[in-house]
DNA sequence: CTGTTAGCGCGTTCAC
DNA sequence: GTGAACGCGCTAACAG
């Protein structure tokens, strides 16, 4: 078998893995120089720094910045925790965050929950030990001693998508409860009368239970009869169980004129149903979804929805971090309300 | 304005970042014994440990991972670079790798580059400054500064997603190329005979490029007549795109009987522009993808694809990665051939 | 503008 | 099974 490059082979000499001390031997100064002709900022002359600039190109040195921040103090590293990652919108969130650090020197370390706080009381730990300068999470439930380590961490955090009851430091989120409110409130002005809803089966989902309690909320308040409620499968439901949940609907109650979806995806699952079916989409039954996911302003018919901002949520999010990094977090609030907005589309 | 916890107010004594000589002074052994009773391995009586777990908790000592790596010269890094998360075929091999690194003690440093090798460059270098134990790329397409530096930096690097012509080291990916050339010869079994292609304008999406010239290819070798090809907006192209792509090939070629796109979102577009049009699929054009998205088997009629075992390149990049690390490389190839297969659905 | 000294919080190494 | 000395590669703090 032919040797590959990273091993200790003779032509790559393993490079001795170069240290700035190298590089001002090199050059003829200190390795402080050195340092800080990486930083802007410091005071190097012109000259120097080009002169060691050169010397780096030309040895191939790369700054080791694990062992600057345990002199410095400062990792330069965010953490943030999204449910997941195969969801576009909490992968807007994520871009929303990544676009906000850009040119900060700040590094994103993001975790995958699976919806899960025991699995996030785990990202937590194992975030914390490369000591972030802040984080940012999804939500506002958390396991005791998650949140005891936040607490203790004497970083800032930000919990975002919700507004929790007991914030830990800050938050940048939404009421998803009043979202779908607003939703069943529009779609009751439109004239629609029986009212259905489809979300996942636990409570693991907190947004989707806040939606869900939105929805059978203000659907008691507007006196539209008893709420038309069908649980499929573990949150995040799919686009399939969205199918298979209206059918479930259809079957129980089949004069209900209109469906709203804990989510897009789940709402296309169903129209999708329903067009296999032979049923018209919004003759028939009328579908909304919430999130704005691309697909439902592409779809045929395209889908009612709520748009929740995901990439601002993470955009504002950073913005705050940044915010209490720099002053302290002084200056500005500790909730910052995001918006959201129904979007009225062909499939109601 | 209320305090929050993570300033320096004195409520939170900002907990005087506790290190593990203070864990140790308050258990009574050294700094040494507890360092060891963090690892499993190591050599500490039951009895000690537990002990030391006990004061861990009291006082909520957390490892800093940054100090233990400069000693110990192991980061637990790997990094990913991937061209965007808000596709989720990538998201889907980001999910394979965090997957496989899983109870290794490994954490996934990932990186978006925007399709961008410009940025790939950028973020190869602030990437190697955190000192990953290997990196996992998408593509072959590199600048030759980046290229130098990986090479330098002297730890095992997986190409994915392609097949290089030059690798870096170890490649998990298969033939975009081939794989493209596969769907036209199945539908061309089928009866089709004038095939139509839509895809980006550049070729920065080199994947896209390659399923382009194996398209172009295989419609020569088969004798079909020249290729219609459409190219239309910056990759990635969105399902808004592809709908738009697909009135410019029907108003350029009407009589075109398969339109193949570039990927699933394209055709989904495509398809569901179609339907508004009052055409049907697939008996008045039939309409294809690439990446079997969850869309294409949920959406109606379902999209014939090609699966591309997107979370399985994730997999197996980390677990080449993984036993580069543990044995050298000596064992297993250099390259590992991905599986994909054509998806015959109800669109063609 | 540049250099020197000291030490960040751990793990390696060796001793016991 | 446990401890002491030392150093990882860099930067803070101070001196000049």
């Amino acid at each position: 078998m032919k040797k590959v490059g990273f091993t200790r082979s003779e032509n790559t000499r393993r490079d001795a893995k170069l240290t700035m001390t190298e590089v001002a031997k090199h050059v003829g100064v200190s390795a402080m120089t050195v340092s800080r002709a990486f930083r802007q900022d410091a005071s190097v002359s012109e000259e120097t720094r080009k002169r060691i600039m050169d010397a780096v190109d030309e040895l191939g040195y790369v700054l080791d910045q694990s062992a600057g921040s345990l002199s410095s103090r400062r990792t330069g590293f965010i953490a943030a925790l999204v449910p997941s990652i195969n969801n576009s919108n909490f992968s807007d969130t994520a871009r929303g965050i990544t676009d906000a650090l850009e040119n900060t020197g700040l590094q994103l370390l993001l975790g995958y929950t699976d919806y899960s706080i025991e699995k996030e009381e785990q990202l937590i730990e194992s975030m914390l030990r490369r000591r972030p300068e802040g984080v940012i999470l999804t939500g506002g439930s958390h396991t005791p001693r998650a949140r005891r380590m936040l607490e203790k961490a004497g970083i800032p955090v930000v919990e975002t998508w919700e507004l929790p009851e007991n914030p830990i430091n800050y938050v940048v989120g939404f009421s998803n409860s009043e979202a779908m409110s607003l939703l069943v409130r529009e779609l009751a002005g439109k004239g629609y009368r029986k009212f259905g809803y489809i979300g996942g089966t636990t409570a693991r989902d907190t947004r989707g239970s806040q939606r869900r309690s939105g929805f059978a909320k203000t659907v008691e308040e507007l006196d539209l009869g008893p709420p038309r409620m069908i649980s499929f499968g573990v949150p995040p439901i799919s686009m399939q169980q969205g199918g298979q949940a209206i059918v479930s609907m259809l079957e129980r109650w089949p004069d209900t004129e209109v469906v709203l979806c804990v989510s897009d995806l789940s709402a296309f699952g169903a129209l999708m149903e329903c067009h296999r079916r032979g049923m018209r989409v919004p003759e028939d039954i009328a579908i909304a979804g919430f999130g704005d996911y691309e697909i439902s302003s592409t779809c045929h018919p395209r889908i009612t929805t709520i748009n929740a901002d995901c990439y601002g949520i993470g955009r504002q999010a950073a913005a705050r971090l940044l915010d209490a990094l720099q002053n302290g977090g002084e200056a500005g609030d500790e909730i910052t309300l995001t918006s959201y907005k129904v979007v009225l589309r062909e499939s109601t």
